[in-house]
Formats: C-alpha cells, sequence, structure tokens
DNA sequence: CAGTGGTCTAGACCACCCA
DNA sequence: GGGTGGTCTAGACCACTGT
C-alpha cells in the first residue's frame, strides 16, 4: 500500500531534514510538534521516522531526540591503518575512551584462537567516536604472550596492530572475519547511548602471526548505519 | 525501562519461538490471538515482535505472518564459489530464478568499473532462495568484450564465475567490495516478499581480471538476517 | 469470504534529560 | 520542573492472502 500516510509523511521528513542537514543544528523538532504540523498521531510519525532510521537518515539518541545522521565512514577491517587515521583521513574527528582493561579467561576469545578455555587474556574494552558520536563499543582480547607488557603502553593514542609490529615484531598474517546484522544488546547499546535492540553490525576479528600463533581475538559492535565496510582485494582466487 | 511489558513479552515468545522451532511448522501464532493471550494490545506485541524481527529470530512475509528464522548462512564475498556449492555445503537447499536478462548501459556499473556511460553491460537480475524463502536480490553487469555470448549459455545453474575462468579464461585478480546496512526498497523488497523498508545488507562487487581489464559489476541485496559474511584473509599486510 | 497483517486514531502516564 | 521520548490502551478500517 503505497498511499498510507507514513510513507506521504516519509517523504515530507525527508525534505525538512535536506534543510536541516544544510544547517548547523541536525536535530529535528519535538515529535508532538511534528505531529501535530502533520495533522496525525505520534503513533503515525514515529512510524515515518522508524521508516528514516532504517534507511539510515536520522538516528536518535536515548531520550533525547531524533538527529540527522552523517554520512557512513568507509572503514577497511582487513587494513590496520588505526581508527584515528583512517577516520582523519576522511575529514572527521575521531576519538577513543577506555572503558576498562583486565587480564583474564575469556572462553569466546580462547575457541576462535584455539586455545584452552583457561588461557587469559589482556583485555581492553574501548568506545570510539567519530565527530562526538560514539558509534563503536569495542572488546580487544590479546594473547599476553604476544604482546608482554602491553597494558602498560599507551594503546589508545596509537595504533593497537601498529604496536603489535613495531613493539613486538609481530606480522597480523592470517586473519578471519565475521560481519553480523545484530540488534545491540543491553550493555553496548547503554555505551553507544541508543536504546536496546537498536540495528548494529557485529565484526568479529580472528588473528594469527605469520607462524600461525594466535594473536588477537575482538568483537567490534557498530551503529549499523554508521559505516560502510570496503575490502580490496588483490590476486586471492 | 527493563521493565516495559514488551521486553517480557519478548522472553515470553521467545521461548514460544524456541518450542515453534522443534516442530515442523515455524509459524507464530495470529497477532490478536497472541494479543489476547498475552492480555495486551496488538501494538505492544508487535513492539515485542519487531524487537525479535531486529534479532534476527522470526521475519515475516507480507501480510501472511510471523515465523521462525533459520540460522543464517556463511557467505564469504571474496571467494568464488558458486551460490549452489556453498549453500549445499551447509546442508541447505539453493534454488534461483532468473528475472530478467538484456544489454544495456547501466551507470553505476559503468563509474565503478572507469568505463564511459555509454558502454553497454550484460545484465542479469535473478533471485536466490535458501530452502524456498527468498532471501537475495542481485543484478549483475558483465562487460561483453570479457564474456562474448554469456547470456547465451547456461549461466544459472552453472557459477558464473566458473564460467568466466573456464569459457573466457578470464582470472578475477582484482576486486573491490562495499558492504552497507539498508532499508530494502519497494522493487526489492517485493522481489523478496517483504514489506519495503525491511532490513537490508547490500553488497557491491567490482571486477577486474588480472590485466586490469574491467570484467564485472554487481549489486546484492540480502534479507539482513539471512546471512554471516565471513572473509579469510592470508598475508595481506 | 474469512482471517491475517498493515495502518491509524486520540488519548494517557511514566522515565529521563536539561536548564 | 517543564519538555522530551518511551510505553501503552482500546478500539477502528483497509488491503491482501488463502481457501
Amino acid at each position: 500500500m503505497s498511499d498510507a500516510y507514513y510513507i506521504h509523511l516519509t517523504e515530507r521528513l525527508r525534505e525538512l531534514i535536506n534543510d536541516l542537514d544544510a544547517c548547523e543544528e541536525g536535530r529535528l523538532p519535538a515529535e508532538r510538534t511534528l505531529a501535530e504540523h502533520f495533522r496525525t498521531t505520534r503513533v503515525t510519525l514515529r512510524q515515518a521516522l522508524a521508516h528514516l532510521e532504517g534507511e539510515g537518515r536520522i538516528h536518535r539518541s536515548n531520550r533525547r531526540g531524533w538527529f540527522v545522521s552523517p554520512p557512513p565512514l568507509d572503514y577497511d577491517p582487513t587494513r590496520d591503518a588505526g581508527f584515528n587515521d583512517y577516520v582523519k583521513a576522511q575529514g572527521r574527528r575521531p576519538r577513543t575512551e577506555v572503558l576498562l582493561t583486565d587480564t583474564r579467561p575469556h572462553r569466546p576469545a580462547a575457541e576462535a584462537l584455539g586455545l584452552s578455555t583457561d588461557q587469559t587474556f589482556f583485555h581492553i574494552r574501548r568506545r570510539r567516536f567519530v565527530d562526538d558520536r560514539a558509534v563503536l563499543s569495542e572488546s580487544l582480547w590479546v594473547v599476553p604472550e604476544r604482546a608482554p607488557g602491553l597494558l602498560e603502553g599507551d594503546y589508545v593514542s596509537h595504533s593497537l596492530w601498529g604496536q603489535l609490529r613495531g613493539r613486538w615484531g609481530l606480522t597480523l598474517a592470517h586473519r578471519s572475519l565475521r560481519l553480523y546484522s545484530e540488534a545491540l544488546r543491553a550493555q553496548e547499546a547503554e555505551e553507544l547511548g541508543v536504546a536496546a535492540g537498536t540495528a548494529g553490525l557485529s565484526v568479529r576479528r580472528t588473528i594469527f602471526d605469520a607462524r600461525r600463533r594466535p594473536v588477537e581475538y575482538d568483537e567490534e559492535h557498530w551503529l549499523h548505519h554508521a559505516l560502510c565496510i570496503t575490502v580490496d582485494l588483490e590476486n586471492t582466487s
């Protein structure tokens, strides 16, 4: 039924968003204001907003309101350019917050890396921002034998992978990626300032060095429209 | 607010889904029936269903009802194993329908491949099923000079890439992928039997041969929870 | 034609954010 | 404390699917 009112509403809101985008303040008016303006109810209005959210045109910050979404970030998970580098290269402003570090076993990491389940890891959990919007919550588990003293280092402002190569001479030779569309769970959602159940994209990486020794396992949870994944391959057939 | 009723409902429905999953018929009862059973309204019930849909536990076929979702398909877009092969390898049943073939210019393909915009292509549009559920709508544009006579061949039951290698001796040496979370547009949604705006995953591929000649460009639109993308890389740092 | 999901109304109260 | 989004009610009619 393409003549549903919320479809029409979606198009009208799209125009509004384009106008807002030109302005500084990319925030939409209150739902009640919009509903009144378009002579409909909040339910129908929210249906249209949800539609635009699904397209990645707008997003909401939990209980704060609706905002125009910036263009997605290009991201190549197969390259080890640091987050800071590729965000800056796209004219955006990166920021990283470390939420926690510890040393302990972690079953999924152990299984992915083929280690025994009581293997301990250096664990880093952090949150990353683009232009002051939290877009990524991630956890890394590094095999301590590969990078002794890692947690004493400055693993935030410098690229972690750069350090693994530079300080410990590791070659990140074998990498396995898994990408999956998900609904963000309570913890990640809270860290990213969105409602639980918001659409996300999960990236899991398992890395071995040139001697096939396990190096690292990590899980990334992205706001799903914050990124466009790109991969360039040469001669891998 | 984790004590919202729809959250509780979500958990109850999750149990119901697990039970249904064991049975043959993976269809949920009617919304009105469920709403009455849980002593709530359809609005609230649908909120819980939408939550589970976002998690990929259930999906709907437009106006037909809600169904338990099967596990996602593992898919490596960097390998050129045919769809039929890797679906079967996972114990699932593949099927392909050709929706249309023609020969004409296509601007996005031309731009991606670095050709002039009046370049014509062999165009194939098809729909692919896993266990009789339509999960993928795709269009391919092949440079005619690379594969003369392609559209007369049996490009359906055999792997297209296999033919490019076998019949025309092409090496698919340089590949560029773009993955993006999207909302399915009217045409793809209709082909997949879902409502427009349903969450999807878009995969775009650009391929050059060993001599860097343009070979093919394609766009895939997947139901977003129908697949888990996996990529294995060796020594690419 | 009966039953289903899709859309919509006109309200209401609550939890949280920010000034 | 005022305003915001988040949740919820109790209905209604429409469009489509399947028999």
